[in-house]
DNA sequence: TATGAATGAGTCTTCATTCAT
DNA sequence: AATGAATGAAGACTCATTCAT
């Protein structure tokens, strides 16, 4: 372990440091941590193997700062826009969006997405890192709910299962189109379920 | 690749074989797949590093042939279980004992259970494994639905809605103990769910 | 190295050390020493791989009495044909015969051919039997020509040089076709050298 | 297969490049190929095995890059001289020369010599080599006699048999003392055989 | 700062040979 | 005499990390 890291301050160095974790983490998203290393991470952004080693203590470093980084990106890209309305008698659609959104964030960064997932079952800081997102993103959906005159009753626990639901769906029809599932009558459920769960929570 | 593997005949063999499966499958399960050398598998087994590769073509294939043996008692221990009878007055009781099962097959195998999921969103093949087993426990429990009396309205897709929930309510449970959501009131908004999914349903 | 190898008395026995001679023999020649293991060779010999070590002392072993057995038959197999007689006029024909005999050998055993020349590049034993066996048939040659009245005019080193320029038109021949050598002409050239060769031994 | 082999750049690195060659190239012609292991070619040539795969594909490489470096000195040091000239009257002197010249590359070169061979016999790529570079020294030869005067009568042909008859004499004389082969006398015939072979092409 | 050359411990895998039965 | 299971040393190759410049 280098103790020595040096916290870029001229703009260059700055630059290089994030070309290094855009670049590592690009690599590792799509081909699995195991499967690069830190030459090609280093190739990959235009960089000599040796100057990786100054701006991080070692491969796994680069991970955990690309997942700061880009993580939201991938997973939560919705966190950006705040503020959301809509109009409660069509509740229907603002949960039909949400799912074409994390649909289409899944379909976008698929492979990322796994191999991100992957570490989340297997290293603890990429846990917690994903678990920290998922209350924040949970959180965000209770506040938007509160925001359109939803009541606080369990609001957050039921935030966190509409999102589970939501995201079941999206992986069911993201990664497993094969099976003999039907997925429109899905989504129609997964619809009602979740107006279901609310259903006492708005006047 | 070898392919000149060897199918243990005698008695002492096949017994050394099975022991390789699950001392690496075991060290595996508990450190992770890239943590784990043959070296260690095969000392584990109390086995020269040489038998590993007359019985198995690589370390990977200890993992998948592992994953056969050992992956339904991990992820799906009651599909041991058949024919279940419930109350229809009582399907929370149900609900809740499904719940419980879930929840001591997630504490008994913890670790295990994660670094599989930590594959099975790295690896095709465990992958395969576990898409395949979740659609055998689905189509179990639909069954169990319909033996009791349950219509076939998209029993299939809502009980894959069903498993969905009680896994993520379990994982959560398992995993991040330290959120602040509140397990307990999340498991009756759970179950309340799961009723209103199959509300026309029964009779 | 074992000290106690057995000398098999037994018939059974006998054959079970000759099958692991052809059969050993027969894939070093094909394959190459270095790309055959002893246990295919047992399997090749329908035999366990225990057995070949009471036999033989090591794999090495096995080549060398393969190469005793069938080496003759390989390079000079018409060893075997004595007291030949030629029509001293049509000199020729004889010289053509062997160049016919040769090329046919180097193409029934071609592969095994270059994988024994190979050896006798590398390994003492190999080239002594080699050496010996080249001797062999000088000397055979030799004795052919002076029962069909050659005189004695150091027809041994001519014989030496005969057969050398026989062997390398067959390799050329054999295996190395596609070089823009015109072999009717070199044939042509060969003969009439040959004759050149011995022509103040004929009276 | 690594390939990422890269390519040295600083004059150190390119050096050390040469030393593996040299080293390793040099320890398989003394050793053979299948009696050297990567990490004695690093250790002859003061460098780390890691750095070998840096600059090969393999241990392969190092042995086909070595021959091309390597080979021609070994096997036809004599392609260096060009427009030789000899005098017409004094074939004899001419033919002597090349045997004196091939007889001492035999003797400096014996042990390389005999493991290149062996490799000429097993490997594709060696023989390519071999063949390739025997054609160039046999137009050379046919040039320089082209050059002397001599008529083209199939002079290519005439050229490589005169080779190998001279190449059948050194390695006679090289390896096999131990024959009762008389070699002052063979030389004698060797040349006369070979005066004969051009006896019409000389004015 | 930056380069890219160099290190060497670590990994998987093979295979001649021996051992238990 | 025979089997085939078992051994373990040895080999090729990789790669995160450090070093010389």
């Amino acid at each position: 372990m280098n103790d020595n890291i040096r916290e870029p301050k001229q703009q260059r160095a700055i630059e290089k440091k994030e070309k290094i974790i855009s670049a590592g983490f690009e690599l590792i998203c799509k081909n699995g941590y195991y499967n690069i290393n830190t030459a090609q991470i280093a190739e990959h952004a235009n960089v000599s193997t040796g100057i990786v080693y100054q701006y991080f203590n070692d491969k796994y470093d680069i991970l955990i700062e690309g997942l700061k980084k880009y993580g939201n990106d991938i997973f939560f890209p919705m966190l950006k826009d705040n503020n959301i309305k809509f109009d409660k008698n069509n509740f229907d659609k603002f949960i039909k969006d949400i799912i074409k959104y994390y649909i289409n964030s899944h379909k976008i960064s698929n492979i990322a997405h796994e191999e991100i997932m992957s570490m989340v079952h297997s290293d603890k800081n990429v846990a917690d890192f994903y678990y920290k997102r998922e209350l924040e993103i949970t959180t965000y959906l209770k506040d938007i709910l509160i925001n359109n005159g939803f009541k606080d009753n369990n609001l957050f626990e039921k935030s966190h299962i509409m999102l589970g639901l939501i995201d079941n769906l999206c992986h069911e029809i993201t990664y497993h189109k094969h099976s003999k599932m039907n997925y429109d009558v899905m989504m129609d459920i997964i619809i009602e379920t979740i107006k279901d769960l609310f259903k006492n929570d708005l006047d």
